[in-house]
DNA sequence: TGTACATCAGTGAACGCGCGTTCACTGATGTAC
DNA sequence: TGTACATCAGTGAACGCGCGTTCACTGATGTAC
């Protein structure tokens, strides 16, 4: 027995089918497709019709990259859910591909998070985008929290918690009270580098030049692991 | 004395202020302020007059990128000319230096040749962007030459001639011609580690996380140094 | 040096397009008696 | 169970915008005699 009223349900089912319809948009034509008036086509209604539901194109948009978020968040969560206590070499693998599957399967997703924004979109000043980054990074730290002991440090001088963004510190020292500032700035580095040959690949400069860009990523992180200190055998084991 | 006539350079400087024209646009309104008919405003004429330098917008958007990779590789040369015969790890740092201050300098130009490209636009199918990318592989796989010797390998299973564009493989025998293929798979990692970092920072996703992202991108130059089995001091030295 | 003609860069008006947004309205769905 | 009213999702037409592209044209610049 729901509490919703019959009209209130139809209206969750419309908002459901704009953010399902605006996604397969994306994935199809691309951001440059993603407009009120072809949501609307879509849909089979009119264009002025969506304003029932966002009051503005920049909400929508806002709306759909809250759900690409929490779309990817639910990936990487389900695939270290899936290895719980496991090997650590096991689960940063796990996670990195994860992140991989899902870049690959949702190229354009990919590109509205982390590319160039949709032209003239103006994000709203302090949306739910920034505080959905800070928790992967959070994520990532954690991960890399195993294996801080046994990295060796090579940094001409460590980080301070002054020098990273005072949210993601707390999010951090919260998870995980014991690492240190320099293990967040290697969980970043570490994101720049699965970051980058991802995004040359989704944009297809890697695959001009090498004929298996997923080897190359898996090249990667085997080295990842072997500079964390973590064995490969670790790793494939 | 000039072989031009007086219409032939008053063309030529025409062609030049569309191209200045182009770029400082790209660079104040970001991509999506591309248009004939805004150049041709700036320029103080009309929209169809820019019919007689470019058949055609994608033509110029063509063009554009063709002078932003030459804006890019004449940077790239520039620093390591300054330094021809140095130590290999200051090469590389000064090599990785120089591409960050091109992008930082031109984040609408770096978004333009490594992001999404403008909407609607269709590259022409072997243009010279792809020319100019497998140039700079080249240049940095050289670059990896030096230290090749001296890197650890830890990969499962070497890399294939086969598995790389023959075009790359081509230019990269030609100028190293002892380097084996795993190695330019190395510097398609060591791309990848770069251009993450940056495409991050360029994208303002490591501005929000960290105070200052030239030194993240600093302390993973320091461990590439490392990882490449160059001494720390060889670099600073 | 001066005149007649050819070249050609740029004009200005028009075309059709898709866009975001507004607004008076209709008509179906719900609620109260 | 039936009637009167309120709600509210969606319509359809219109607004002004900037875009790429075409085309007949003008008028200045160059060339040939």
């Amino acid at each position: 027995v729901s509490t919703q009223s019959r009209r209130e349900r139809l209206r969750a089912e419309a908002f459901e089918e704009i953010k399902a319809i605006t996604l397969r948009l994306l994935a199809e034509h691309g951001p440059g497709a993603i407009s009120l008036r072809a949501i609307a086509r879509e849909m089979g209604m009119t264009a002025g019709g969506l304003y029932g539901y966002y009051a503005t194109r920049d909400d929508l948009i806002t709306a759909l990259i809250g759900e690409l978020y929490t779309s990817l968040a639910e990936r990487l969560e389900a695939a270290l859910g899936s290895l719980p206590g496991g090997d650590l070499g096991e689960r940063i693998v796990l996670w990195a591909e994860a992140l991989r599957a899902w870049a690959i399967a949702n190229p354009e997703g990919f590109q509205l998070i982390y590319g160039a924004p949709v032209a003239g979109y103006q994000p709203p000043p302090e949306g739910a985008a920034p505080e959905a980054e800070r928790r992967m990074c959070a994520v990532l730290a954690s991960l890399v929290a195993g294996a801080w002991p046994y990295v060796r440090e090579s940094q001409p001088g460590a980080y301070d918690w002054a020098d990273l963004d005072p949210r993601l510190a707390e999010q951090v020292r919260a998870s995980t009270p014991d690492l240190p500032p320099t293990a967040v700035a290697l969980a970043l580095r570490i994101w720049g580098r699965v970051h980058g040959l991802l995004s040359l690949e989704i944009n297809g400069h890697l695959g001009r030049q090498v004929r298996d860009p997923s080897r190359l990523y898996r090249t990667e992180l085997h080295d990842l692991l072997r500079f964390l200190g973590l064995t490969p055998s670790q790793a494939s084991a």
